[in-house]
DNA sequence: GAGTATTTGTTCGTATGTATG
DNA sequence: TCATACATACGAACAAATACT
């Protein structure tokens, strides 16, 4: 059967990733790329077919995927339709914040807190916070939503001595910028962040509500109070289908 | 490590994706976060299918794709070891340049120019570029290596009537700053990048030398001119298993 | 309203790939 | 290496809902 002389489009049969599902990737990619028209309405199955030079059954295979995932809609004898187009873009710059930076593209920002501890601190972590080592850090586990989409993930990590309490002023508060000022820290800056890629794994599919074989976008930041003093560390996953890293390099 | 604490497993049966295949992202990324010691070896065959809850057949079959990417090498009775550890950091900042930015993480930087064409600008790209609809614009694909690996792969596009010979001149120079200073060009500052991520596409697979299924990260970028006038957009898609994208927030 | 084309939804069967023991 | 169970992919239908003339 694999004998597959891709037609127009280029899809050669891959050892260990399924047809369908690289198909479904494709048209996600599309999706992103504004490719489709306006209507939101993608080409018809039949059409989709010839294009990647894989049966119908492969195709449908994909679109229920993404159906799944909530990315399209079938209805019978109209069409496929894209649900939403865009991508949440978040920025990244000096004075980082989550839901300012998302700012209008959403009505409604919520999160919640699914778990913390206080723990010692492993070798890496303290040396990015400045810490001794087996110094002890509050860890915070988040999820943070957009009109009830969830975004992104995140484990933080704070030094516990100065900053006693944080999670509970975190879960007043829901937000960490206001945790910190109620801790007496009323500004904070991003010193740096790393972004990465990777499939996400189970625990992120549950916290996010991906399909397995999703990916997802890792940010690695530290912010430093003002005096350049580290505060936070935090490793935060975004799904990399909803969400879009963006860098002003302004002077 | 992490506090993560997926117990051990934490591996689901998914659909589309081989279960091989997803060990083998799963065993790239623990390389990638330094999970093992600092000999490189990874625990023995029996040990990973115990832990990912899997036959021993499987993390074979993983540890085969990983050593035929180069990533790891098998030696018999003495175990698996870790071919490279590091992932090649990319900083993005106001002055961002390619073999500048990877600086001494490696000894040798070259790449290849693999296509240019001159082309009507699309309705999004002139907008991007400040062109006027429809105006002609000089495409150019290029591949990047640090030590003989593939890094990345660029599409870039540079207004027509500015910069007419650039593709000669990148050609003969191997650098976008080079070409860019003989067309009289001095100077230039990064604008804006957006990053995302997603499967490789079979171009990626071929041209950065990548397994399928891999994941590449997209940064879209907007270079101008110390006036603000935009002269260059790229779209460069890095291998998500040995690049990280590295943002410094200085004021 | 009728008739036709289009589009998604469903059911057979068959061959190959993946995972286990 | 072999045998078994399940997932993937193909092909050829046909059914049901919608859109257009």
């Amino acid at each position: 059967m694999n004998g597959r002389t891709d037609g127009g489009d280029g899809l050669v049969r891959i050892n260990g990733v399924a047809l369908w599902r690289q198909i479904a990737d494709r048209i996600r990619q599309s999706i992103g790329n504004h490719e489709y028209d306006e209507t939101g309405m993608i080409p018809p199955e039949t059409e989709l077919a010839e294009r990647f030079g894989v049966n119908r059954h492969t195709v449908r295979a994909a679109v229920a995927a993404l159906s799944r995932e909530g990315v399209l809609r079938s209805e019978r004898g109209r069409g496929t339709f894209v649900v939403r187009q865009e991508l949440y873009s978040f920025p990244i710059s000096r004075r980082t914040r989550f839901s300012e930076g998302l700012g209008e593209q959403a009505r409604v920002f919520d999160g919640d807190l699914l778990e913390t501890c206080e723990e010692p601190a492993s070798a890496k972590l303290a040396e990015r916070l400045g810490l001794e080592a087996g110094a002890r850090v509050i860890r915070v586990e988040t999820v943070r939503r957009a009109d009830g989409v969830a975004l992104s993930r995140s484990s933080s990590w704070f030094p516990s001595e100065r900053f006693a309490g944080i999670s509970e002023a975190f879960l007043a508060t829901r937000s960490v910028t206001a945790a910190f000022r109620k801790l007496g820290l009323h500004d904070y800056v991003r010193k740096h962040t790393d972004v990465t890629a990777s499939h996400a794994m189970p625990d992120d599919c549950k916290a996010l509500g991906l399909s397995p074989g999703a990916i997802v976008l890792i940010a690695r930041s530290l912010n430093t109070d003002l005096d350049g003093v580290p505060v936070q560390y935090a490793v935060t996953r975004f799904a990399a289908d909803r969400v879009r890293i963006s860098i002003d390099s302004e002077a």
